[in-house]
DNA sequence: CGGCTTTGACCCGCGC
DNA sequence: GCGCGGGTCAAAGCCG
């Protein structure tokens, strides 16, 4: 294990702003301002930008989304950058400072392989899933185990994950609306943590979305939120009247075409409401429309938020 | 009754 | 090889 498995990192808006507003390299921005305003633009924002659904449905690679941001295109640059920065911290630590204990796979480790290995990783993890959720109870055909979970895999195929990106948000509920609907299939205790993590996956059908969703042990008051793939699908209209008309249906143009977004990325948002309702809003105008002068009713503009998002780059 | 949540067990990858 | 921890399954229970 050479090949330093940090990934992922973000930026601690709650508890760095102040770093933030004296950061180094491209950080070196001001920090996000919930209330109020200021323009973004004269920062080098392109407009030529991918919102944060496509990054969930739809194909897009880093150096588009690190230009989306603001971030140079040069990853390598984009890393050193995030490095020297008050707070590098990989997902191990969010799930509570845990994961990065015994660490086995997280996010970084497992997405490393996605990074190094371009991107075929989709078609894989498709294959991956229909052994299960495909075929689902295959009944053990009789044969031993009668309750043992019949997981037949391949040797040697190395499970690869879809792209996935975090952020965090300030709330009380735990599972955040954002528009689809989830099933939960599981939950698990966070080592080192008091708060568990809950797993969740998009009910659509044919849609392998999941979404894995814990508190931060270091600051409760946060949620942090892991997608994982991308929707292939519209939000259901029938959520939230509200929402689905947020999202014109041009938008959902399914573009499967595996996961041409090579790096997981992570977003933290400040100051989220407390409501569901509120954190709804918030989320869906930033992950369709990040870079646009959405006046958001009590948390400001989201030119404001996206400075706070960044990426990382495994060299 | 269908859909969702809960929860214990199992699988698997990784570090030691 | 073993143990740990993350991720997933699936039966059972809950709820509208």
């Amino acid at each position: 294990m050479s090949d330093e498995p940090r990934d992922l990192y973000y930026h601690d808006l709650f508890q760095d702003n102040q770093h933030l507003a004296s950061g180094t390299g491209m950080y070196n921005q001001k920090p996000p301002t919930i209330a109020g305003s200021s323009a973004y633009n004269s920062q080098g924002f392109d407009p030529s930008y991918l919102s944060f659904t496509e990054c969930l449905q739809g194909p897009m690679d880093y150096n588009s989304l690190a230009s989306a941001f603001g971030l140079s295109p040069s990853s390598s640059e984009v890393f050193s950058s995030v490095e020297g920065n008050p707070k590098p911290i990989d997902v191990g630590d969010l799930g509570g400072g845990g994961g990065g204990g015994g660490g086995s796979d997280n996010l970084v480790t497992q997405n490393s392989s996605i990074s190094s290995s371009s991107t075929e990783a989709g078609v894989e993890e498709d294959s991956d899933k229909s052994k299960k959720d495909g075929q689902p109870k295959e009944s053990e055909d009789g044969g031993e185990s009668s309750k043992k979970v019949g997981k037949a895999k391949k040797k040697g195929e190395k499970k690869q994950r879809e792209p996935r990106f975090a952020f965090m948000t300030k709330s009380e509920v735990d599972h955040l609306e954002d528009g689809y609907r989830w099933r939960k299939y599981g939950q698990k205790a966070v080592k080192n943590s008091p708060y568990p993590r809950s797993y969740y996956r998009c009910t659509t059908q044919k849609c392998t979305v999941k979404k894995r969703v814990e508190r931060s042990f270091q600051d409760p008051t946060t949620v942090i939120t892991t997608y994982e793939g991308q929707h292939n699908h519209p939000i259901p209209a029938t959520l939230r009247g509200n929402a689905a008309a947020m999202f014109p249906p041009s938008m959902f143009t399914p573009q499967i075409r595996g996961p041409t977004f090579p790096q997981d990325f992570f977003v933290q948002m400040p100051q989220m409401g407390n409501q569901g309702g509120a954190n709804s809003i918030y989320s869906q105008n930033l992950m369709n429309n990040p870079h646009q002068q959405y006046q958001l009713p009590d948390y400001g503009l989201l030119q404001d938020i996206i400075p706070s998002m960044f990426l990382k780059q495994e060299p």
